[in-house]
DNA sequence: ATGGTCGGTGTCCGA
């Protein structure tokens, strides 16, 4: 089962690229975030040959997210976080078993201050609401996947340097002990991080400023896709495609994609 | 130290 999340930054201005990632890459469910657009206006038809399985929560010109899947779903379901019905979140059961989580979780403005910066509070809050629901969802045995974009680059070697972003955000301190407070809650295994050493630099987003990206290679890793320990067996590999960045008018981001035996 | 670029409900706001 190859599992993959993008930050596609409007899906109908980039289906085209959905299509080439998909002619390149064999992928079974690919969760998207940022879509930018009203269910009744998703591209369905552009995708239905490949993902005869759309599971999608949109909402207008805002966040996003979809779930496309060969593997059927038992069930679906999206959760509002912070009291707010902002399109942030998608779950689907499969009939394999498997319980996967698509999240995109809020930015956070650019004051990495909660007391003057209500978009800072708000992404706390919602990686605080986060761990409280996997403290009570927590179980052992299940099968569950998290991913998505959180906004958060956590370890050093997740930025280009660890020391200039500690004042921004997606690498603070406090970000990043919320963060750790969430994987705690379930357990939950950074899936990319378990093939790809801390040691080793590894980016999934680099900023529209740049004048150029790869040369400069400022970037984060924003994109996770984590796992229950019940599943940590059935790894088999990981990848970021970071080509993707180079494509003609790419999203910020890059996709990321799991391997699992299953 | 600053400003740089995208996308969409487009001459602003969020990223």
């Amino acid at each position: 089962m190859r599992v993959a999340t993008w930050n596609i930054n409007s899906v109908r201005l980039r289906i085209q690229l959905v299509k080439d990632l998909l002619l390149k890459n064999k992928i079974d469910v690919l969760c998207l975030q940022e879509t930018k657009v009203m269910n009744h206006l998703f591209p369905h038809d552009e995708l239905s040959d490949i993902f005869f399985h759309q599971h999608v929560i949109g909402m207008k010109s805002y966040n996003g997210v979809a779930i496309l899947s060969k593997i059927p779903f038992v069930s679906t379901g999206s959760i509002d976080w912070c009291n707010r019905s902002d399109a942030r979140h998608a779950s689907a059961l499969f009939n394999n078993g498997i319980e996967l989580h698509n999240f995109y979780v809020p930015a956070g403005g650019d004051e990495p201050d909660p007391a003057i910066n209500d978009k800072f509070a708000h992404k706390l809050q919602f990686i605080r609401e986060m761990a409280e629901w996997g403290k009570r969802n927590n179980d052992n045995d299940a099968k569950k996947i998290l991913l998505g974009d959180l906004n958060i680059a956590p370890l050093e070697n997740d930025v280009w340097s660890h020391k200039q972003l500690l004042k921004v955000v997606s690498h603070t301190p406090i970000e990043i002990e919320y963060l750790e407070k969430l994987k705690l809650s379930q357990n939950w295994v950074d899936a990319v991080r378990h093939f790809i050493p801390s040691t080793e630099k590894l980016y999934s987003w680099w900023s529209y400023r740049a004048r150029d990206w790869k040369k400069s290679n400022r970037g984060r890793r924003l994109d996770h896709i984590w796992v229950t320990p019940a599943l940590t067996k059935h790894l088999s590999s990981a990848s970021v495609l970071s080509e993707v960045r180079g494509w003609h008018k790419p999203s910020d981001h890059v996709p990321v994609i799991l391997n699992i035996k299953i």
